[in-house]
DNA sequence: AGGGGAATGCGGAAAAATCACCAGGGCCAC
DNA sequence: GTGGCCCTGGTGATTTTTCCGCATTCCCCT
């Protein structure tokens, strides 16, 4: 059995690097640097990704002069895994409890489309479920 | 200017116990110890704790012999701040897109009391809405 | 009262993460 | 074609995180 190398098992700037190329899709070092909290050097952000690279986590492509990062593993993937991680946390592994959260943290921004929209997610959700 | 000491700005391994912790709302050395990845030492996970402690993540009550610890920042707050975290980075902002991630991470799961309830919700930030 | 078990506090060592510096190479404007 | 600029590679040092062992204390039970 080969361990899950999950996002949330590195260290504190390799993940908040991850988070932003995550966030970004594909990224150039100054692209992550410039998204950074507490922005350390262009230099530790290069060496930072390339070890990233090196664990598998990152791969590039050259676009001109520089690299173009993005992750190995697919966003989808890596959001799923984040989720329920976070359901399992914070809400008890109760999804209904975790998407009360999310209305509530984004109530005020959510449109009546996006409300539909959510609301025809649950039905469908109820057909497949049975 | 105070920074925000978000949970996620910690090491791995503080990160890692603040997540049991937070998950169990309270809980001894040993518990944490219990539900760790990768277990190491009972005394390394005493020193972690100590740590945390000491930066203000945690407090402690004493219970017969030994420390029951619990987060300083309630789970609200820190759901609330991971959350969006979580929905910046993964899902572009759009909460209903967040809420589609987690009916389709979970969706076996849930009952249809659950997806009532979902309902009720949504129904209700309408309102709120407005 | 004495022994065992379970916890804590502390100090220091090992491992990992973070950072800055020094080079080399490609690209572009002039 | 030449200098400036931006980007990468790699190395070594510093800081932070992580880990462990030992000494001590407290509680409980026989």
């Amino acid at each position: 059995m080969g361990r899950k190398k999950s996002t949330r098992d590195l260290g504190r700037r390799e993940r908040q690097i991850m988070d932003v190329i995550f966030e970004l899709g594909e990224a150039s070092v100054s692209d992550v640097l410039v998204k950074l909290p507490d922005p350390p050097s262009y230099s530790s952000v290069r060496t930072m990704i390339r070890y990233l690279e090196g664990k598998g986590h990152l791969r590039h492509r050259q676009e001109g002069t520089k690299y173009i990062y993005r992750p190995r593993e697919p966003k989808e993937s890596a959001s799923r895994s984040t989720l329920s991680h976070v359901i399992k946390t914070f809400f008890g592994g109760s999804a209904p409890d975790a998407v009360a959260a999310i209305l509530d943290v984004s109530s005020s921004e959510l449109s009546d489309e996006d409300l539909d929209r959510i609301q025809r997610l649950i039905r469908e959700a109820r057909k497949e479920g049975r």
